[in-house]
DNA sequence: ACAATTCTGTTCATGAGCGCACATCACAAA
DNA sequence: TTTGTGATGTGCGCTCATGAACAGAATTGT
């Protein structure tokens, strides 16, 4: 059966200290009679004499300096806890969990990459997928969201960047054809979709009002998977510019659309929003952002 | 600095451990509304978010996780400490403090020696002195007082037995006469006395008022110098009957008035009085007594 | 889709614990 | 012996932490 009253025991503690009650009431900021009350509920509690009583103050008793040494040991560890959580709230140290999107890891693993480099006493965990990591769970410390903005309450959302999508397809698919091609015959053109349809991305919704299903060929999961179809000659399909950038093989076939772009969100939840370290990563990003010019 | 609020630590250490505020409230025995109060009270103090709040509970951040394992070893350590505590009022262990004048070292030495025998646990230390060890500052556990009851408030005295002092000599002082000696012949005798008459003690009192300060030829500060001085035959001096029939050279110059006779007292503190290992010793004091035969 | 459950969070009345004042005692110094 | 100082101990108001009730929100079960 564990103790009830912690600080009776650290009453009792600076009693012990001190050898007076007058001496402990002062220093734990309260009435001597507030402390001799104490005492006598821990004895009663604890169902041993603690301290032996005469005019003089307060002795321990073989029990008394048991119980003293350990809330000694006790008060030692509380002290240095509260130094290392004071400590932990202005630097940053101990570990960031930064969520995104699986689409977004090469873009964000070397940004991550060079703030873990500049902040050895921190370790990132970068963690991507398709589930949305829920910062009121503490699942992450920030996270870096598509599409509309995320308007959950609690978390503070800042505008980041913008993906911009395109339409690309390989120099093999097009045999020698030009580009930009005509918007009218883009229906009659084989496409590569996306699993989940159902998403309301604008590029999405653009794709299943002109093209026809039939002519959607082939459907992935994920983004490697439309990249390397697309690359392979099966179609059309919409890549991030700054992806297919990356790779001679691909062509842009059509002027891509504002409404195809992709606004990115920095998210953070309140609790962790001013933390030294939330800011010290979010100003990192910002700054890393800068050097992607994605439009 | 140290922490204040220990009651705070262990409502945290308890939220972290359950992971809602309703649990530990009821574990806590307290209503929820409190434990909010103290883990935002905690916060606030630490300057350190613990826990992210929703709707399924609290989940500890890092710093509340430090906490929590803190927390943990406190709780682990009290626990152990209050069974130890406990067990320690039932059981006859640890240090035991006998105090008495050094006359009854002689008589008491073997009885504490074969009480230690009997509680291995046990460790005695028998400290014996002319200055008065004061219970009430924890000096000593049981002392074994001569003379008058004492009166003390706080401290619980016993009856314990009765030591009776009588005149003796040594066979060569005496040089072959009949014992014993005729009262009114007392008073031309040689006399050893002790250093401070100035003590209350009878047979004090009736060697001051019978004899001649001239008569007390030699003084001595402790019984054993008055011992060896009447056994070189200096004269005429008290001793305690069981000291003196040790010794087949002293021979017992008059009957013994009962008004020598010295009371002894078990004196306890209070505090102490109940304890096992009190309640222990007096009562193997007492079985020992019997075996004595004083009278 | 709806109801039920189970959390958190806030407001307000109340009582337990606190501070205050005074009594008492022990020791030390004048 | 007397006085002063610094302790402990205790009864009495009072305040502040607590408990009760209610509201809101999210998850779970039907």
């Amino acid at each position: 059966m564990s103790i009830d009253a912690w600080d009776e025991i650290r009453t009792a503690y600076h009693v012990a200290r001190l050898g007076t009650v007058s001496g402990a009431a002062e220093v734990l900021g309260v009435h001597h009679a507030t402390v001799i009350r104490h005492i006598d509920a821990l004895e009663k509690r604890l169902g041993t004499k603690l301290f032996q009583r005469h005019a003089r103050g307060y002795t321990a008793t073989e029990a008394g300096q048991d119980l003293m040494q350990v809330a000694q040991a006790t008060d030692d560890q509380f002290t240095q806890l509260a130094s290392r959580l004071r400590g932990r709230g202005d630097s940053v140290t101990g570990e960031l969990v930064v969520t995104s999107i699986e689409a977004l890891s090469p873009l964000l693993s070397p940004v991550l990459a060079e703030f873990q480099m500049a902040n050895p006493g921190v370790t990132v965990r970068f963690v991507t997928g398709d589930r949305v990591f829920r910062l009121e769970y503490g699942e992450a410390h920030v996270a870096i969201r598509a599409g509309t903005a995320p308007n959950e309450p609690d978390n503070v959302v800042q505008r980041y960047s913008t993906v911009q999508m395109a339409l690309y397809a390989s120099r093999d698919y097009l045999g020698g054809r030009a580009v930009p091609i005509p918007e009218d015959e883009l229906p009659g053109e084989k496409f590569m979709g996306y699993e989940n349809m159902d998403s309301r991305a604008p590029f999405y919704r653009w794709m299943e009002d002109i093209v026809p299903r039939s002519n959607i060929v082939m459907r992935g999961s994920d983004g490697r998977s439309v990249k390397h179809a697309i690359r392979a000659g099966i179609g059309l399909g919409f890549m991030a510019t700054w992806e297919a950038a990356r790779y001679e093989d691909l062509v842009q076939v059509v002027e891509p659309k504002p409404e195809w772009a992709a606004p990115l969100w920095l998210v953070t939840h309140v609790d962790l929003h001013r933390t030294a370290k939330v800011q010290a990563i979010l100003a990192h990003l910002k700054t890393a952002v800068d050097s992607w010019n994605l439009t």
